[in-house]
DNA sequence: TAGTGGTCTAGACCACGTG
DNA sequence: ACGTGGTCTAGACCACTAT
């Protein structure tokens, strides 16, 4: 799965290369026979019977993954009615409906009845809270305050770079901030991001712009963070930690390393998070 | 949603109550006209026009999560196929179909292609680690040895009540155990399960007991953990938790108290764990 | 070979949100 | 009134697994 073929970079417009009969080890396409009125479809078929085989649907998904990706769409547009791409990618509007059915369960686009279907974005409050699991024992939860305490172009350490996918010494940006709830400093975060797509991130943006990071990361540099995956320790406050979350040298912090990925699961950040939960926690379900 | 009509208990068979056309304010059922072959279904449709509505394959999978309660199909059973099951009911393969893959999106079966749908179970290694979330460092995850302190009826204090939702004073069955992995404490728990829904349960069984403690719920008690809902912190270690796992007081654990649900959203365990995790860290996946 | 889930299509109607 | 997603049906064929 995934590596699909490609034969019909962006468009895949109509008038699409022709067919005969669809050779793809997939789905239906009768090519011939049959009492109803089933026609060779495909479009988004490969061109050649190549040994990666993948079902119609799945073919659609990533066709409309790569608009996405490519900005045809921007988070917050609304995406073509199923009727239109359907008919754009000459499949039934059944096949196009199950592969944006995948895509609403990966939360790249949200369904509306009687409005359509849109590209998700980190402005949303449904989606604000997929990413920060932090949770107040009294209250809603809630977006903090950000106190930008650096961010600076460095080349990338050895660590860092293995979990990124690149080269130790290729350019990374560098973050530190605390954010606040209540008047009170609960998490310490330090963040890497790609040098690559980042170019231009400076302290001042990240001041100035109230709301998510990530949100300005998807606004302002095209780099949606998709998915993560997080590694969860308790651990003793150093010095450093501990003046900037006034708390005492040795309490116990929750230290969350987390790594975020955009399309085509390519890490893009790495963030280590310590948090003082004695008034929060961190949320999480099971299931 | 949720609570739907239970005219039907249990069976649901054919020969069900007539219908003269579905007033259910869901999906199709043209009850007229139109110039296909539909006829009108029904038959897991309730029986008042009540003001409660909910689609067709909610109806279904209502039906078929009941007969999972009740034990008709056991964990690790297949369960009847689509045909069966949309003959049974008197509805179309597909609304079955999508009612299995709600059900299996939600872990409660899962779909074997040219096998069948079988009824999940902690016994498959699969699903073990859903609800064991404790990595370690090097190596592959695995199942630790589990050393049962103390296995006993008490009456239920009243923040384990509120969680487990009965009343301060009912009767509840408190467990303590440590789970070693490769000769290392690393996690204390402390359990309280529903007294009603655990009667017999022994210290000597949960010693014998080799696997999953959800396996032997599930096989000897016939309770079916589906869902848990998680908070972690960052603790202190006290001093019975320092004894028990071998680390100085003081030292940062992780507090995870869990809160687990069986069919209906309802609570049957409260747990809370303190792991060490200097060689081991919780795995968590945000998507 | 037979049975199961998986894919695909085509068409109808419903519910919702906007004009 | 119209367009959008949501539900439902019916039938065909494919792919996997067991016998």
């Amino acid at each position: 799965m995934s590596s699909l073929p490609t034969s019909l970079t962006g468009a895949a417009l109509p008038g699409a290369q022709d067919s005969a009969a669809a050779t793809s080890g997939a789905g239906a396409q009768p090519s011939s026979s049959s009492s109803s009125s089933q026609q060779p479809p495909s479009t988004a078929v490969h061109a050649v019977p190549s040994p990666t085989f993948s079902p119609l649907y799945q073919q659609i998904k990533a066709l409309i993954t790569r608009s996405l990706q490519s900005g045809e769409w921007k988070p917050g547009d609304m995406i073509p009615s199923e009727m239109e791409l359907a008919s754009r990618y000459k499949v039934s509007q059944g096949t196009v409906r199950k592969a944006i059915d995948e895509l609403a369960a990966e939360n790249l686009v949200a369904r509306r009845q009687g409005k359509g279907t849109f590209v998700t974005t980190h402005h949303e409050d449904v989606v604000k809270f997929r990413f920060l699991r932090l949770v107040p024992d009294e209250g809603e939860p809630h977006y903090g305050a950000s106190h930008v305490l650096e961010c600076k172009r460095l080349r990338a350490p050895a660590e860092i770079a293995r979990l990124l996918d690149i080269r130790t010494g290729d350019s990374v940006v560098q973050i530190r901030r605390v954010l606040t709830f209540s008047g009170e400093s609960t998490v310490l975060d330090e963040i890497w991001l790609l040098g690559a797509n980042f170019k231009g991130l400076t302290a001042e943006k990240l001041t100035e712009w109230k709301g998510p990071m990530y949100a300005l990361f998807e606004a302002e540099f095209g780099t949606r963070m998709i998915r993560a995956s997080e590694k969860i320790r308790a651990v003793a406050a150093d010095e450093t930690a501990a003046a900037l979350l006034s708390v005492p040298v040795g309490s116990p912090l929750l230290s969350v390393e987390r790594v975020s990925y955009t399309y085509g699961d390519r890490p893009v950040e790495v963030r280590r998070g310590l948090y003082v939960t004695t008034r929060h926690y961190y949320q999480n379900d099971l299931s």
